[in-house]
RNA sequence: GCGAGCGUAGCCAAGUGGUUAAGGCAGCGGAUUGUGGUUCCGCCAUUCGUGGGUUCGAGUCCCAUCGUUCGCCCCA
């Protein structure tokens, strides 16, 4: 065990496991484009200030949990923990405001956070997400919800919750802010530790306190649906009301803040009963400032991610996904049979067929077992004499039906081919 | 960064101070040198994450270290 094993934190998706990362990447795809979203891709290293002013530099994301390393230029460089900094850059960057109207952009990959691991949290993790840039519309909102929430139904997941809050306008959350400040201060030595370090520092974190005897404190707080302003009030009851049109259930919490400084207005989590600690599958929210704060023009957005371990560690608990079958599996033993059989291989897969060549040259009984194991519906044998007679044997592994048939006329034989293997998986399933 | 649990083969594991470290799955070879799925036989850990200590003797006890799991914090 003294070779070398990937970092804490990360983590090698395996053959076995792939199918569902593939299964989630499709259906987000199609889902997303049919809403008219573009993908963007951004780099997945950023200069540090980039992070520092978009997400804040008190949060804890900035403050402890960034992978911040030193280029050999001497430039500071952070491994992105986020994707919305990036995406907001590149919009500015590329002067994408200047044509005009609403950009929808979605995009995935992998995000960094230096923190202990845990279930459903990683130091190298994916996400993907959507941003709405430019619409100042409450049915922007709406919208990304409607899109999180089909990706996931159509996914198959269950038990999930959908939680909704509106923390207003920099103005509203201000006046809120020093309400609830002064509502706290007379508990102070009765809030836990973490919590009276946030009172200062951040406030309307300790909302989101787990601590029981601060909850209990926070029966009596003040909620920041009071702190609104009537155009905040309104755009709030707007998306509400545009979620019960579509049927989409949410429970609206007034504790729901977020940990990222950008936000304003909407803010939402999707969470799994199914998952450990880290139970948040999906999450976003509002953030008219970020690109005027990043030195763009003025644009109002709204966006959120999904974090592709934890869907997919639901998935899992769905049911297995079905391991790739392949049509054919090549069985083939002395040299010109064997040199033959590379050819028919490709032969195969050019007429669309997937098929795997053995590359053993062991005893034909020991092909047929790795045949069998292969899945595949049938297998090609090229041994001495077919090699001479410019034959192939084609058996069907299902039911050991076996016919020769010549190498010259497989071509032909295509769509029977494919039509006989559609008929033995049909077979097999009953 | 803090707390707790756990590290025996590719995987699942037995083993709780005393000769050669169970068993199962997977894999490989053979029975079956041109025909699979069953069966049978054989092979597959000089070593128990690593280093040190206690002991006549350590996979087993102690310390350290690394890794891992779950939780806190925080977040997707």
């Amino acid at each position: 065990m003294g070779s070398i094993q990937a970092l804490r934190g990360t983590r090698d998706i395996l053959p076995e496991e792939i199918g569902y990362w593939q299964r989630v990447e499709s259906v987000a795809q199609d889902i997303l484009s049919k809403a008219a979203y573009q993908e963007i891709r951004t780099p997945i290293f950023e200069q540090t200030s980039l992070f520092e002013r978009g997400i804040g530099e008190a949060t804890d994301v900035v403050g402890k949990e960034m992978y911040t390393f030193k280029d050999r230029g001497d430039r500071s460089i952070t491994l992105r923990p986020e994707g919305t900094a990036g995406v907001v850059r590149a919009f500015i960057e590329h002067g994408l405001a200047a044509q005009g109207g609403v950009q929808r952009l979605w995009y995935g990959g992998p995000m960094f956070r230096y923190e202990r691991p845990q279930a459903g949290r990683q130091r190298q993790f994916h996400q993907i997400g959507v941003e709405v840039l430019g619409s100042l519309s409450p049915r922007a909102d709406t919208e990304v919800i409607a899109i999180a929430t089909q990706i996931l139904q159509t996914l198959g997941l269950k038990n999930l919750h959908l939680n909704l809050n509106s923390i207003g306008n920099s103005e509203d959350r201000q006046h809120y802010r020093e309400a609830l400040i002064a509502y706290l201060t007379p508990f102070k030595s009765e809030l836990d530790p973490d919590s009276q370090d946030r009172l200062s520092r951040n406030p309307l974190r300790i909302l989101d306190s787990k601590d029981e005897h601060t909850q209990e404190i926070l029966q009596a707080a003040p909620s920041i649906l009071d702190y609104l302003n009537p155009d905040s009030k309104t755009r709030f009851e707007q998306v509400q009301q545009q979620l019960t049109s579509l049927g989409i259930p949410y429970e609206v919490n007034p504790r729901l803040v977020r940990g990222l400084d950008y936000y304003t207005h909407t803010v939402f989590e999707i969470q799994s009963d199914d998952l450990g600690a880290q139970a948040t599958v999906c999450a976003g929210g509002r953030y008219d400032g970020l690109v005027a704060q990043l030195g763009g023009p003025d644009t109002p957005a709204v966006g959120w991610a999904i974090g592709l371990e934890r869907l997919i560690l639901l998935l899992q608990q769905l049911q297995p996904v079905s391991p790739t079958r392949i049509d054919f599996y090549v069985v083939s033993k002395g040299e010109p049979a064997e040199a033959q059989a590379v050819v028919l291989a490709q032969t195969l897969r050019q007429q669309g067929f997937s098929v795997e060549l053995d590359l053993s040259g062991s005893a034909f009984g020991k092909q047929f077992k790795r045949a069998d194991r292969s899945g595949a519906a049938a297998c090609f044998i090229l041994g001495d004499a077919e090699a001479e007679t410019q034959t192939v044997q084609l058996k069907w592994l299902a039911t050991g039906k076996q016919e020769a048939i010549a190498q010259s006329s497989l071509i032909s034989m295509t769509e029977l081919l494919r039509q006989q293997i559609a008929d033995s998986r049909a077979e097999g399933k009953g």
